[in-house]
DNA sequence: CGCTCAATTGAGGAGTATCAATGATTGTGG
DNA sequence: CCACAATCATTGATACTCCTCAATTGAGCG
């Protein structure tokens, strides 16, 4: 394979957004990357994709495990399952980001999307309960959900005035999470980690 | 593995629509399958996802091809590659699907589908030019860009009116494909056959 | 202290949704 | 062969969500 198809990177610390910036400047997140997630380089290289970092990054050359995967080499067990997890819950990630985006309010969105990067982050390691570590401004949030910086921060206070959540640059708290799941919409957020492994 | 985890399936005829259901009557259809593409059990069964049949449509078991995909056994090489491709053009029209619903307007997210979809076809087989076998109803549509039932037929009607398709059900015409590409506001649609192969 | 960047507020308007009918077409049983 | 039901496309009227523009406040920070 030519050596340039094979740039895939996997997240080690921080927080990296991949989306697109259309030619007028609107500019749509398509998903998080956090840390020990895969990026393919072909994921923003061949198209209008880019990366962004969202705070200080730090991403490690996954070629050689990448290949070793793919080509069917010996990898560990634990190694080429922990890839098909990352894939396939990144592939269920986007799925949701679809409906959000498509079918549900500006409200439900940000609730919504509030809980699953309180799932995923609660999985990444130590967070005291409903503590949501988010290192985004507003701006960024508003591009991931399609609004406007105006309506996201419209909206943020309105979960605010309804204790669902306190946002803050950085640290937001999500002081209910079972009136947030209703707010949301959707019935549940599973439990990814309970997924089995299609592993594209 | 186990058994039930690896049903994997290939349409071989039909249209295919995977998407979710809220519980309010909202649907959000996430993605098309078109004959060739593989639909893997996991991506409705595990979460509220679903799959519906838009036509007559028959799906192939491909749980043999795909767990030898995953355990690195010998299949012929075009066929692991058409497997890598099939995924990896999904894993594109997943990203460009949430920017199209984040970020375009009705009028462009219709043009900016329509053209997809066409580029999809013409690869599939032969097409006439212009002519876009489209079988799916407006309500469909609207599931799938996340619009009213209402608001997709007056969509379609302006860009009847506007000279750059003629939509009726089953045959559709992108009388303009210049000008759709221009009203879809995206630079241009790639043609996804020249990617390279990341395989997830 | 004047920057700059993020968050906030107000006012007005564009884009879509919703509700309720009306045609148009097609299949179906009498 | 016709009435009927069913589905899809279309239209009008109205309401509401969300956007845009413009300005203000507040919080670091050199």
């Amino acid at each position: 394979m030519c050596p340039e198809r094979d740039d895939a990177r996997v997240v080690a610390r921080g927080w990296i957004a991949r989306g697109a910036m259309l030619e007028d400047g609107r500019r749509q997140i398509v998903g998080l990357s956090l840390p020990g997630d895969v990026i393919l380089a072909t994921e923003t290289i061949d198209t209008d994709m880019a990366a962004w970092a969202l705070t200080d990054a730090v991403t490690l050359d996954a070629a050689p495990l990448r290949s070793a995967v793919m080509e069917g080499r010996d990898v560990s067990v634990r190694m080429l399952d922990a890839w098909r997890r990352s894939r396939s819950a990144e592939r269920l990630r986007l799925a949701r980001h679809v409906i959000r985006l498509g079918r549900l309010s500006a409200y439900e969105r940000t609730a919504h999307l509030l809980l699953e990067l309180y799932e995923r982050q609660s999985r990444l390691g130590t967070t005291e309960p409903g503590v949501l570590h988010l290192p985004l401004t507003q701006d960024v949030l508003a591009d991931i959900l399609g609004l406007s910086a105006v309506h996201m921060n419209r909206t943020l206070q309105q979960l605010r005035r309804d204790r669902l959540v306190d946002y803050r640059a950085g640290r937001t708290i999500l002081r209910d999470r079972p009136g947030l799941a209703l707010a949301a919409g959707l019935s549940v957020i599973e439990d990814v980690s309970d997924e089995s492994l299609p592993g594209d």
